[in-house]
RNA sequence: GGCGGCAUAGCCAAGUGGUAAGGCAGCGGUCUGCAAAACCGCCAUUCUCCGGUUCAAAUCCGGAUGCCGCCUCCA
């Protein structure tokens, strides 16, 4: 597959430095808050990416860190009075709740940084008799950005440009305002570990150079992370990392885009952060999901009701044909007629356009309007007394059945069964407008009795009640079957 | 100020040289007591604007305008 790739700022053909294996490694949170809207999208894009990876017969050894220790962890612990390991432990809990429910699937390894402080000052100590760092007289430890010669190179910046926002806080010893932390030395009351250079803690770049290194060996196939994290954590990853080890460090840097709401850039000051637990109150998670895969993953993507509720009924209209393809596979009278060769042609051209897409860069939005196109196919085909009945599209149906099934494997949705799905949707619709299930059925039985009775102006006029309640009824020849609208 | 990105129908969105996917909304039809869903048909002679390269450009080059991101913690 191609891969566009930060550091060539070009599409690559991909292909693992070991034959069959993919060594991948992403960052993950810092633990001291809940998820928003923007962790959302990095983990489902890069959920995908492991999931295609892995459909294509790769093996894949993904790892993916939890940073537990940091100065926002400890500022949280402040603010919530608590220690700054329990606020640690809180948020990854949060995490793994949110994730779940988003599908996202576990990493193989999913290392923290107070599990490695050994092997972080290790690293360290190996810079510094590298000259590449240098300690202070208070005991922090800094890396000599100078002495790196490709630094800049990832983020598209010359040392010269950095120079003009660099700054020294009071206090810091550094030697150029360029250099940047591998080890802090602990303030009173900090958490702290003791170290070559006194008691302190580890600087947040360097956990991810100690722990790719330690799971993955140098160097490894994929890094990535959101396009935020470009400077200056992954160049002075890559810094610390090439220059310990003497030998590039990652060969496709791969960055997502960001997430903003409602065209604004989410920040604290605007106040407009979105918690992925407040949308999951309001929306299905697959429908969280199919959302943000709907706009390529290196675009920026506007989180906004409208375009979430637009994604709800894609999703709904995808669920509903496999509904109706397992409703035509379940009848077992298949009648013996000829039908027209092209229209499983065009199936199968959907079906190799979905993976074509998905080759060129993780196209999950190109895929997706593939899978629109079988679903009306499919459509088509339910509509046709004929044709559903027909012995040859059986195969066929089969076949787009097993499509879907794969397509939704490695997108992450389309996960239950369509029934399921339908309820808990309308559950989760109905919550949305403050309606009650009994209330609506109650209607609709009223409804059905004016029916009986050819009353249908009474009929008529529950119908607009309901419509008003935003629930469209339809008569079908098994009953009444509702559905929320909005 | 420096670096980078983006501008495609009412809205969302794909499309990196060969003559505009897909979704939502809308309109007409089939179906229906009515309606909904579904299906069929319609819905950008045109891709912010101005130049240029080319047989051919939304796609490449130059310029203008607008929006956004990064340069400080951030997915």
């Amino acid at each position: 597959m191609k891969i566009y790739n930060s550091l060539k700022r070009e599409k690559e053909e991909f292909v693992p430095l070991r034959d069959n294996e993919v060594r991948m490694y992403v960052c993950g949170i810092t633990a001291y808050d809940y998820c928003h809207i923007g962790h959302a999208r990095s983990a489902v894009v890069f959920d995908v990416l492991v999931r295609y990876l892995r459909d294509k017969g790769y093996k894949v050894i993904f790892v993916r860190n939890f940073t537990d220790i940091d100065d926002k962890i400890i500022n949280r612990a402040h603010k919530e009075n608590l220690p700054w390991d329990e606020v640690a432990r809180k948020y990854i809990e949060a995490f793994y709740e949110d994730m779940d429910r988003l599908n996202i699937l576990r990493a193989d390894i999913e290392p923290k940084a107070t599990e490695h402080i050994e092997e972080m000052i290790e690293l360290t100590q190996k810079l510094i008799d590298m000259g590449f760092a240098y300690v202070t007289s208070r005991g922090d430890v800094y890396f000599r950005v100078r002495k790196f010669k490709t630094y800049g190179e990832l983020s598209g910046r010359n040392i010269e440009e950095l120079q003009a926002g660099a700054r020294i806080e009071p206090g810091e010893e550094k030697e150029d305002p360029l250099d940047f932390a591998l080890w802090k030395s602990a303030k009173p009351g900090e958490p702290k570990w003791p170290s070559p250079w006194g008691e302190g803690r580890p600087g947040w770049h360097l956990e991810c150079s100690a722990m790719s290194e330690k799971y993955l060996g140098l160097p490894f196939d994929i890094h990535g992370g959101g396009q935020d994290l470009i400077f200056p954590h992954h160049e002075n990853e890559k810094a610390q990392s090439e220059a310990a080890y003497s030998t590039s460090f990652v060969r496709y840097w791969v960055h997502n885009g960001f997430v903003q709401v409602n065209s604004e850039k989410m920040s604290k000051s605007l106040g407009n952060f979105v918690t992925i637990r407040d949308i999951l109150n309001n929306y299905h998670p697959e429908v969280l999901r199919f959302f943000l895969l709907t706009k390529h993953y290196r675009s920026p993507l506007d989180y906004n009701l409208e375009s979430v509720e637009e994604a709800e009924k894609g999703l709904k209209r995808i669920y509903q044909a496999v509904e109706e393809l397992e409703a035509i596979l379940s009848n077992k009278k298949w009648k013996k007629v000829k039908v027209d060769s092209s229209l499983i042609e065009e199936i199968k051209e959907q079906q190799d356009k979905f993976f074509l897409s998905l080759e060129d860069d993780l196209n999950t939005a190109k895929a997706i309007g593939y899978l629109f196109n079988t679903v009306r196919i499919v459509n088509r085909i339910a509509t046709d007394k004929n044709l559903r009945k027909a012995e040859p599209m059986k195969d066929v149906l089969v076949e787009i059945r097993e499509f879907l099934t794969r397509a939704g494997k490695i997108l992450g949705v389309l996960n239950l069964a369509p029934a399921v799905f339908l309820e808990e949707l309308k559950d989760i619709q109905l919550k949305r407008k403050n309606i009650a299930r009994e209330e609506v059925e109650a209607l609709i039985a009223k409804r059905q009795d004016a029916r009986k009775n050819k009353d249908f102006a009474l009929a008529d006029s529950l119908r607009e009640q309901l419509v008003a309640l935003g629930i469209e009824v339809k008569d079908t020849p098994a009953g009444p079957v509702w559905e929320v609208v909005s």
